[in-house]
RNA sequence: GGCCAGGUAGCUCAGUUGGUAGAGCAGCGGACUGAAAAUCCGCGUGUCGGUGGUUCGAUUCCGCCCCUGGCCA
């Protein structure tokens, strides 16, 4: 698929992104597309940090609010709705401003995916039914007599690669290794802009992280994921329930935490968040780096924005 | 003040019948192709509270001291 250029605002949670994306957005000719695979889910929130309705309003944003909580989302989905989220910007003579954490997703959309079979719930029960007796080495044992590439790739506690790639065999009756022989990393595309946000400062991050989380506390968070709970239809295994903050709070909710300590689980998961972030960040090819701590950062990133504006 | 139980990694603790110690969590690094805020992998020297004694050798046994908690005054 042919795309337009676009400008790439990657970052660790908490970092800011959000802020700067409508700014720029709301004086540019730009158009915020998330990325951000929390943000999906509708009725969630205060949780996912999702910007309140009189922010969105200042500036258009794409892909938040697509989904039930009791439904999947997918990198493939993401690569797919960013691609028809763009696709009219270039006739309304704008540029798109994909801001966001999920890494995956931007590599995918930087570098496109392996056309392999979509998730099957059904298959993936099976698979998950198999390993409750077999155990997920038995599992890793017989994907290394299918696919032995693929089981070389994947560790034997990896369940959910695991199942992929058994899943990937099933559906296709082809190996994922013989699918996948793309590199994604080198893909990436020349013409985008692509920049960091991140502080040099990790403790200082880590700090904001933890009142950020404190101040969902303070808005309702507790109330929110008891909304969730009270709908009946959801449980922990849902991918919606497994992100930060449901997830601690939604077993404070089953009893099987005090609360206390729930809220700092899911402080520290938000860091150990932040830090797998940063890892991705690290091998970003080509990206140029902004600290969200120096006071001249807005005015200095809007610059460059402005600066590869002008050039397309 | 007396008695009891503790003081070991950043935290919670295990352990050494005397040969200077290891788990979980945290932290740090890494992997990552339709669940990615997911899933997984790697990394453990710390005056073993202080001090004296016994001993070839003490974190371990003994004395004294300090600190914490509980009970009794």
């Amino acid at each position: 698929m042919a795309r337009a250029p676009a400008i790439l605002l990657m970052g660790p949670t908490g970092a800011g992104k959000t802020d700067i994306a409508v700014e720029l957005a709301a004086r540019l000719p730009l158009e915020i597309v998330s990325v951000d695979a929390a943000m999906v889910f509708r009725g969630m929130d205060i949780g996912t940090a999702k910007p309140p309705p009189d922010v969105r309003a200042r500036a258009p944003h794409h892909l938040i609010d697509l989904i039930d909580p009791a439904e999947s989302y997918s990198a493939a989905r993401f690569v797919a709705d960013a691609g028809a989220a763009t696709a009219g910007m270039a006739g309304r003579g704008r540029y798109p401003l994909f801001a966001g954490g999920t890494m995956l997703y931007f590599r995918a959309w930087q570098s496109g995916l392996a056309p392999l079979p979509a998730a099957d719930a059904n298959l993936r029960a099976r698979i998950e039914a198999r390993a409750a007796v077999e155990g997920w080495p038995a599992l890793h044992a017989e994907l290394a007599a299918r696919d032995p590439e693929a089981a070389r790739r994947i560790r034997p506690g990896d369940r959910q690669r695991i199942q992929r790639a058994l899943e990937v065999i099933e559906l296709s009756g082809r190996p994922i290794s013989e699918q996948q022989r793309q590199d994604l990393r080198g893909a990436a595309r020349a013409e985008d802009l692509r920049i960091v946000l991140a502080p040099a400062d990790r403790a200082a991050l880590y700090e904001r992280l933890a009142l950020r989380f404190q101040d969902m506390m303070r808005r309702g968070l507790l109330a929110e994921a008891q909304g969730l709970r009270a709908r009946g239809d959801l449980d922990a295994s849902k991918p919606s329930m497994r992100l930060i903050g449901y997830r601690q709070l939604w077993a404070h909710l089953e009893g099987r935490e005090p609360l206390e300590s729930a809220v700092e689980k899911a402080v520290i998961a938000t860091r150990q968040l932040a830090r797998r972030q940063l890892t991705w960040l690290r091998a970003e090819p080509d990206a140029e780096w902004f600290d969200p701590s120096e006071r001249d950062t807005p005015r200095r990133l809007a610059e460059r924005v402005e600066n590869w504006l002008h050039a397309h």
